[in-house]
DNA sequence: GAGGTAGCGATACCCATGGTATCGAAACTA
DNA sequence: TAGTTTCGATACCATGGGTATCGCTACCTC
């Protein structure tokens, strides 16, 4: 039994182009920003029919969130006490936001989601979830909890780049971090 | 002399549909969503031309900062001491973007932001920067120190309403306000 | 009251963009 | 070879921001 060669679906196999597509709209993203980076200035950059695209994501939101998760991959969750947690995490989600494009996209998305319910439960199932409950786990916080640190950690990253263009600056994070930490509860031991 | 009256221009007079078109704004926004609030709806909503609108304000992105100005009014800046200042300041933009209409159009236009640098610029200077003096001169805090609280507070509040659909709660209205007390440099006589 | 100016409503229009539909060709399985 | 599905190309539709035009109206000045 060579692996599960006979659960192949018929028809014509997809050839390998997600990685290119999502490569292709990062730097459109970048390039134009995330209004002007069509669906179709994409499928071409990505050397891809427009209808390869649609086929494959059923909306402009799906797809760029599908990138994002790409873009992003799991958190690394390191060190050893929570606080180490929460500061390594809230230094990585700054530094995926900075890179060229991510944060364009990801406050693209964001924006698109306000008036689209559809595209806002996605954001929140496909992207938000998997980190909340990495979090609430390595954490040991309540789901509210967590909820609220995503809010001001990733809200105050996209207000910024929104506001500015630019990814915030190290400087900036690190007062982000040292305004985090203290709300997470005293490590066992370091209380009364 | 009555006051300034030679100082009227020539022609027809505008009749005062400002304050309409800016109630009929966030009303569709409200009922709607900020995409599907078009110029052409606010307008019928207001029972006034779409070229009237457009006569007026030059874009959909200047119509929303206008009627969010109207909407904020000035900052009540009310307390004795900074951490008073800034707690007062934190629940009048949590009240103000909680209520109906207000929270989507300013996600809607800051989304539109993102990629429209032009508008970004209005947004900065005519919503953020007024704000920013107020508070610069009321906390006595630098300006990359204020700046850094308005996205922390106004990017938390948004990011919330955007991934919920809901303004934030005031239990964590209340967080948000715990965690950023903290960050003020110590009252004269407080610290060593 | 005549003339100039500018706001108003209505309407037609242009353009970009998200998304759909169709078609012939290609790739793979059975 | 028959069947199935992908692919690229293209035409197409609907929506919405924004512009332009036109006849009308309200106001000021002479």
């Amino acid at each position: 039994m060579a692996s599960t060669t006979s659960a192949r679906p018929p028809g014509r196999p997809r050839t390998g182009v997600n990685a290119v597509v999502f490569a292709a709209t990062l730097s459109t993203v970048r390039e134009l920003g995330y209004a002007r980076a069509t669906v179709e200035r994409i499928a071409a950059q990505a050397g891809v029919a427009k209808s390869t695209v649609y086929r494959r994501w059923p909306s402009k939101g799906e797809l760029i969130v599908d990138c994002l998760l790409d873009a992003f991959g799991p958190v690394p969750l390191k060190g050893d006490s929570r606080a180490e947690l929460m500061s390594s995490a809230i230094h990585w989600i700054a530094g995926k936001i900075g890179e060229p494009g991510v944060g364009d996209a990801f406050a693209g998305v964001f924006s698109d989601a306000v008036s689209d319910p559809a595209l806002r439960e996605i954001l929140s199932s496909r992207l938000q979830d998997p980190y909340r409950l990495a979090l609430q786990d390595a954490l040991d916080e309540p789901e509210n909890r967590v909820l609220f640190f995503i809010d001001v950690v990733v809200g105050t990253l996209l207000h910024r780049m929104g506001m500015t263009g630019e990814p915030m600056v190290d400087a900036d994070v690190a007062a982000l971090v040292a305004m985090v930490l203290p709300q997470l509860a005293d490590d066992p031991g370091t209380a009364g």
